[in-house]
DNA sequence: GCCAACGTTGGC
DNA sequence: GCCAACGTTGGC
């Protein structure tokens, strides 16, 4: 999942009430099914700094809520605001994720170098989804580069 | 349903 | 700041 720092770091994600936050203003649909159809509470997810200095995986985070109407849809004065949701057919849906750990920076450009990681989603050109699966094999692999 | 125009993302 | 890539919008 990827967080611009200057809008919510990961600094930010361990200083939220429980380590908790609520994953909302995702306005792009892929993004959103993967957040309403395949997320589980429990699953484990990399906390992603993009649109920085030093893109990368910052540290790793848990999934503690069921996705549910996102609230920013339906107040005006958010940003986030799309007049075309309604409370009886929200558009938009966001789960909630708690911070499991910080980890070392792992920045894009070491997880480039990796062949095991060519693959990966977020590695890809032209990806812009803000929330991208992980492999099973990604995943474990990442945490053995992170010795977590 | 097509597709051009436009806006946004995000690495560099 | 540049630029590639891609999603969305809206006219037809």
């Amino acid at each position: 999942m990827k967080s611009e720092p200057l809008k919510f770091s990961i600094d930010d994600l361990a200083s939220s009430p429980n380590q908790t936050t609520a994953w909302d203003g995702v306005r792009n649909y892929q993004a959103r099914n993967f957040m309403w159809k395949q997320m589980c509470v429990g699953d484990q997810t990399f906390f992603y700094h993009s649109c920085c200095a030093q893109p990368g995986i910052m540290g790793i985070a848990e999934v503690t809520s069921p996705a549910y109407p996102d609230a920013t849809q339906f107040d005006p004065k958010n940003r986030h605001f799309d007049p075309k949701a309604s409370q009886d057919n929200p558009r938009w849906f966001n789960v909630e994720i708690t911070l499991k750990q910080k980890t070392r920076l792992l920045t894009i450009k070491e997880l480039r170098q990796y062949p095991e990681l060519k693959r990966m989603r977020v590695l890809q050109t032209g990806n812009r989804l803000s929330i991208t699966p992980v492999d099973p094999d990604e995943w474990k692999f990442i945490l053995k580069i992170l010795q977590v």
